[in-house]
Parts: C-alpha cells; sequence; structure tokens
RNA sequence: GGCGACGUAGCCAAGUGGUAAGGCAGCGGUCUGCAAAACCGCUAUUCACCGGUUCGAAUCCGGUCGUCGCCUCCA
C-alpha cells in the first residue's frame, strides 16, 4: 500500500515516493503576521496538520518547515503590510511580527495543531536570500534597476507550468505597468530598494532595501529542505503569482532541478458563500471562532470535506459537524468511563477483528489522497457498531474496552486530531473522579428505586451542571464528560 | 477576456467505468419515571441539462446552463 497524492503539479493523482526512503520532507507557505488568525488559516493549517500527521502515522520521518513572512509582503498600495500596521498602532514592525506570531501559534496550539518543525521567519534569512538573489543575478536571470532587483521571466521558459497560465493571457495591471521600472510586467521583485520611510530594510550589493515577498520561501526551502525536497503545501490562492514565482526562481538558481516534486494545495474558504475580506467586513478571526465552539468542532468541520475542496463557513455547517462529532465522542468517553470499573480481561478476538477491519479500511481512504471526509466516514461506522455492542454487552473486559480506546486514540486522535486524551483511564484523579461519580450514580438509583424523582433529578441537574451526563440505560446508568 | 475548480437526497459530503459511503435534519420503532443518549427501520431507480463512447457511466468524450476561485494583497 502506498499513499496516492494528487499532485497540481501535473494534476493527476501519483504514487507517493519520497526522494529518500522514509523519510519526508515538506513546506508549507506561511502566514503574513500582520493580523489575527482567521478561520481560513484554521483550514489550510488545520489541513497539513492533518497531512502531515498522517505521514507520521504510516511511519515516515518529516520534516516540517512553514515560514513566517515577516516582512515584504505589499499591500496594493505598495506599502508594506506590517509596516502599515505598526504606524497605525504606533508601534514597530517587530512588535507587529512578535504579537501576531505568537497569537498564531496559541491560535493553532488551541486548535490542536501540531506545531510545524522549523518556523524559519523571512527577515532572520536576509543573507540566504541576498545569496539567492546574486546568484540569480549571476546568471542573468534577474536584472538591477535603480537598487531594485526583478526576476527576468523571459528567462524561464516554464514560468507558468505550475497554475497553468501563460504570461501573454494575463491582463497588464495599468497601475503597475505605468510607473513600472520592470523591463515587462510579469517580472517580479526580488530586492526592493527601500524609500526613506520604509523602516525595515537592510544593507545589500544594491543599496539599502528589503526582500521581495516570494524569494523567502525559496531561500529558506533550500536552506532547510534542499534544492529539491518531496512536497510543497499552501493554500491554492497563492498558486499565482506567488507559488509561480517561487517555483521559477528555485529552479533558476538550482539550474533547473525541481523545486518540489508533489504540490498540494488547499481549497479556499468561505465565510456564508462569501469569500472573506477586510473591505467586506465579513471576517471572522480564529479566536472568536474558538470561543462559539470546541476545537474538535471546528476540526470536524474542517475535515468534513476534502482538503482540495472549497469549504464554505457557516453556524449551520459548524453545528452540525460538531454533532456528528459529538456521537463518536459519546462514544470514545463512554468507552473510558467503562474502563473504570470493568471487569479484568484479554481483549475478545470477535470484536479485535472487526475493529482491525475499520482500522485498515480508515487507513484505505487516508491513503488516497488524504481523503479526511471519508475516513471520518469510516469512523461513524465504527462507532455504530461500538454503540451497539456496548449496549449489548454490559460486561465487556478491560481488555476489550482497552483495544477500542486504542483504536480511536490513533485514528481519532492522532492522526484526525478529533478525539481528545482527556479521562485517561489509570490516573489517580481520573479515578477518584469516575469513583465519586459512581457513588452519586449509586445514591440516586436508589432513589429512583424508590420512585423518589426529586433526588434523582436534583443529582442528574447538578451534575449536568458540572459538565457530567448521566444516562439511564438497560443495564444502569452511565456518564460522559462534555 | 484568460486560467482553474465545481454542480450527488431538505442541508453538508465521499465516490473517476460495474450498478449511489457517512454526517446533520426529518419520520416510524425499541429502551425509558421523565430526560438524554444509543440502537433498529425508512428517506436519491438516481448523480445540473442534452447528446456520444461502452455489455455497462455519477464516473470517459462533446456541448449547454449555473455557481465559485484566481488573474491585484490574501491561507
Amino acid at each position: 500500500m502506498t499513499i496516492k497524492i494528487y499532485n497540481v503539479l501535473t494534476r493527476q493523482k501519483e504514487a507517493f515516493r519520497p526522494i529518500q526512503e522514509g523519510r519526508v520532507n515538506i513546506y508549507v507557505c506561511g502566514p503574513t503576521v500582520y493580523d489575527y488568525s482567521h478561520i481560513g488559516h484554521a483550514k489550510t493549517y488545520g489541513n497539513f496538520d492533518v497531512i502531515v500527521r498522517y505521514l507520521r502515522y504510516r511511519g515516515y520521518d518529516v520534516l516540517y518547515v512553514q515560514n513566517i513572512t515577516d516582512v515584504g509582503h505589499l499591500l496594493d498600495s505598495g506599502e508594506d503590510r506590517i509596516l502599515r500596521k505598526a504606524r497605525q498602532t504606533q508601534s514597530t514592525p517587530m512588535q507587529i511580527v512578535e504579537r501576531y506570531t505568537k497569537l498564531y501559534f496559541d491560535n493553532m496550539d488551541a486548535l490542536g495543531v501540531q506545531r510545524p518543525d522549523i518556523s524559519p521567519r523571512a527577515s532572520g534569512h536576509i543573507p540566504e536570500q541576498i545569496e539567492m538573489i546574486q546568484q540569480l543575478l549571476r546568471e542573468e536571470h534577474a536584472y538591477v534597476v535603480n537598487g531594485s532587483v526583478y526576476f527576468d521571466v523571459s528567462s524561464y521558459p516554464e514560468y507558468g507550468k505550475l497554475s497553468g497560465r501563460r504570461v501573454e493571457d494575463q491582463e497588464e495591471g495599468t497601475r503597475e505597468a505605468v510607473r513600472s521600472e520592470k523591463n515587462h510586467p510579469a517580472d517580479f521583485a526580488l530586492w526592493k530598494k527601500a524609500e526613506p520611510e520604509h523602516i525595515m530594510r537592510w544593507n545589500s550589493p544594491w543599496g539599502e532595501g528589503f526582500p521581495g515577498w516570494h524569494i523567502e520561501c525559496s531561500a529558506m526551502a533550500r536552506k532547510y529542505l534542499g534544492e529539491t525536497f518531496d512536497i510543497h503545501g499552501g493554500g491554492i490562492d497563492n498558486i499565482f503569482p506567488h507559488n509561480e514565482c517561487e517555483i521559477a526562481q528555485s529552479e533558476c538558481a538550482h539550474h533547473g532541478a525541481t523545486f518540489a516534486n508533489y504540490w498540494m494545495l488547499v481549497g479556499s474558504l468561505t465565510l456564508d458563500g462569501v469569500k472573506m475580506s477586510k473591505s467586506l467586513g465579513n471576517t471572522l478571526t480564529l479566536a472568536e471562532a474558538l470561543e462559539r465552539w470546541r476545537p474538535e468542532a471546528i476540526r470536524a468541520f474542517i475535515l468534513s470535506s476534502h482538503y482540495s475542496n472549497p469549504i464554505d463557513f457557516s453556524d449551520v455547517a459548524v453545528e452540525s459537524a460538531e454533532k456528528g462529532w459529538q456521537r463518536i465522542w459519546g462514544a470514545v468517553s463512554l468507552v473510558r468511563n467503562r474502563l473504570h470499573d470493568a471487569p479484568d480481561g484479554e481483549v475478545d478476538a470477535d470484536i479485535l477483528t472487526w475493529l482491525e477491519t475499520y482500522k485498515a479500511a480508515f487507513i484505505e481512504k487516508m491513503d488516497d489522497d488524504f481523503n479526511a471526509p471519508a475516513a471520518i466516514g469510516v469512523l461513524q461506522e465504527m462507532t455504530r457498531k461500538v454503540n451497539s455492542t456496548l449496549a449489548e454487552n454490559a460486561a465487556l473486559s478491560s481488555g476489550t474496552l482497552t483495544a477500542i480506546d486504542q483504536i480511536y486514540r490513533e485514528l481519532g486522535g492522532d492522526v484526525l486530531g478529533i478525539v481528545p486524551d482527556s479521562a485517561e483511564a489509570g490516573s489517580a484523579d481520573a479515578e477518584r473522579e469516575a469513583g465519586l461519580i459512581r457513588v452519586l450514580i449509586d445514591i440516586r438509583a436508589a432513589a429512583r428505586a424508590n420512585r423518589d424523582w426529586a433526588t434523582s433529578d436534583r443529582i442528574r441537574d447538578r451534575l449536568a451542571e458540572l459538565g457530567v451526563t448521566l444516562k439511564d440505560g438497560k443495564d444502569g446508568t452511565t456518564w460522559t464528560v462534555s
């Protein structure tokens, strides 16, 4: 069994073959840290989180690099995003960068997105970028004008191969073309001369300036992953021009060596059917979303559609994903709670057999281009089976319950990140809590036997206030923690 | 105008040649003091539309209509 990946570069699903057996080098374009993270970031980085988790689950040694853009990303006006924010808030650019970088990681941590192995910053790699630009100049892929350096797109005939765009087809941007010092409108900046008011500036062979937006990814990918690496990821909205420019720079600097073997681009997220944009005012920050929904619900929603497809964020959509997730979580917590007073015993062979069948089905779905929505479908089917088994057998052995819990931990927890680690059986606190709840359930059972519904309901209501839900079944009362 | 996606039940969604996963919502049932949950059953003869290829198509080809993204900063 090999993993198949839809490669945007070839527009085909291909068997994944890493350059080095057992090892995956992956680079994903990270955020520009000039404002709060929004739910679009949650989709892009949440999707790659699951991709990386799965590769690791399948035994690959993954090196995951995701940059932090903290310089060079300009607005329409030609103004640097970070500088503008700094001016607006009367702070320094690096304060802005620190603030939003920290918030980005805080939000991603809260979402359960595992950190990349390396989060290189553009501003920390100016020498590497200058070196690459010098090389491009030396080899006549770039030219200098008035202290700025531009990449000569005509020197790279394959420009456009990722996005399927051809230079001739592009509409010429009027504003830029008019005042441009570029030889051709499609040429892009590698290095920009800093105007006097531009305070983020560095010395270079061409005078004081700052790097263009695209060069950081090429320089940092080369530094940490080598000239050719396995997977390059990002949001589809960066396919042009950003990703295209990265390829051009890197492949020219590397004398034609392929930049990345596989390109995986994540579909965009819309909010209530419309693209989020500051000008429309329909933005939702990740922090706001996390206040309204638990992280697992947001993850379940993000994973409800294939990573490469667009997805529309709405209250109704997240809530229905959350309800679906609750069914899985309900089964998991039931298993874990029953583990507290389950009879000792080995795992039941029949149950282990069908657990393994679901696991194999899950892996088959994920192997096929990381089809998380289909994999969740498998988990849902398994959950139906688990729930009915739980209902039919009041005394499942600890071995069996542990085996069920284990498969949820692996597939739902380690891979998808939607099954939390809580209620760890065996910890002293958890055991005590389970025991205390059990005492209350026993008292309540006695009250119910006396048809003392007031006491019975009081215990249930008070526990509910503490987040413990009691459920009366045929074989007694069970409980879950929300 | 150019490039690229997409159009599957009330909603979301998987499915790229072999006869429609899964979730949400809904209906009926089991269980139940009530509640909640869970479980069982039902809910697309059909995959935007029209042609074509094929023994056979949601899946391939051609066309039509519609939605969206990108082409300028965006994950």
